[in-house]
DNA sequence: CAGATCTTATTGACACTGTCAATATATCTC
DNA sequence: GAGATATATTGACAGTGTCAATAAGATCTG
């Protein structure tokens, strides 16, 4: 049985202390073919050849093993985020208003959320996550932060609280996205515009934001 | 032990067929008091005095009592927000746009949602409900055509989509609560408005739909 | 190199869950 | 009352998270 080579037997776990992001890997598999409720200790243990109880060793429990795939996906949507908003134009110096910046956050986010639901969903269940966690709340408030920072960027009319109008266009985003994944909405076209409706939602509220509209 | 007077014993069960609405009482307790996961068929079984299999006479399964329980609750919802309407003014008919009834039904499903948070949070957990189920459907697509109703008789300017429109506020409000009820927004005011940052949001959102923005 | 220590994995158990099958007990109908 | 129907009970099974005891490997120490 023993193998006197001391060079690796090539089996499934490999060798070192890779077990964690082996674990981590296949939660994530798990969690994109069948949902959040498919990633237990046990699947994600079978799934990498070890004992249903060799997970302990990395995650003290289930809730654990969730919080650390949630912040890696968190870290991957910021990464995507700030690839979008690097994407998008500067802001016009003197030109006074431009949303595209806050465009591209808008859509950057809905389009991850319609892209990966089940990672979205994961995102934002508290009951299966350890909301004190370091790691994942610090993730979250960073973006959040980010859209702060950009809506602070503009000159927003008198009587605009920026944190609210942060508040709203991420909430929009949100709710759009947890109805669409919940299957409310449809995937429709503005009537009008025909622009997919969730541009035109985010548009028609950006435009909201601006000192004075512009009607056509 | 077999007593013989025909008269029913002040037992916990009602006699007659009350399984059912005391099951869905206990769940509706269990759920408050505890959130959707600790509503398990064996829990209100217990809550109720009876074996655990008891209730499988009366809920095929879990997902079964779960969406009875969440079409209740949906019907609960949309008494609340039909008295919310009728407590509105109506439009004024020729006067214009008026967004008073449309505050109104944001304001009073935000209100909702944030009063009775794992009742609003099983209403969207798909995961646990049958999104077949014809009362849950039922109830849901006339609340959302409800709104649509409203906003239609509104002279919504020229280049607006009255369903995107419906879209957003619906999306705006949901996304709002959940963030919520997951503990990432804080209940604060709108640093220009005063008001509670949700209806400065309403407020801002409908002022948009106006046909003309009528700056302070 | 030998021994001790620390990390990691295994096995087995417990309580809890949903669900099914077989059984028992009401209640209603004729 | 007798049969039929609706409802409740008991017991079992597989699955889960989690804990304790054990075993094996790696790594450090002398």
């Amino acid at each position: 049985m023993k193998n006197p080579a001391p060079s690796p037997p090539p089996e499934k776990p490999a060798r070192k202390g890779a077990l964690r992001p082996a674990l981590l890997a296949a939660a994530r598999t798990l969690l994109d073919r069948e949902g959040a409720d498919a990633v237990t200790i046990r699947a994600v243990a079978r799934a990498c050849g070890v004992s249903h109880a060799a997970p302990a060793n990395h995650f003290a429990d289930r809730r654990s093993l969730l919080t650390a795939l949630a912040a890696e996906l968190f870290a991957d949507l910021a990464e995507t985020m700030e690839n979008a908003l690097a994407g998008a134009p500067q802001n016009p110096a003197n030109k006074g208003f431009g949303t595209a910046r806050l465009t591209a956050f808008g859509e950057a986010l809905v389009a991850y959320g319609l892209a990966h639901p089940e990672r979205y969903r994961l995102l934002w269940r508290r009951d299966l996550l350890d909301g004190e966690d370091a790691a994942l709340q610090g993730t979250m408030d960073r973006l959040y932060a980010r859209l702060l920072e950009e809506l602070s960027a503009l000159p927003l009319p008198a009587g605009k609280d920026p944190e609210t109008a942060a508040v709203g266009l991420w909430s929009l985003c949100h709710g759009y996205i947890s109805m669409r994944l919940d299957g409310n909405f449809i995937a429709r076209r503005d009537k009008e515009s025909g622009a997919p409706r969730h541009s035109a939602m985010i548009a028609n509220y950006l435009a909201a934001l601006a000192p004075q509209a512009h009607p056509a």
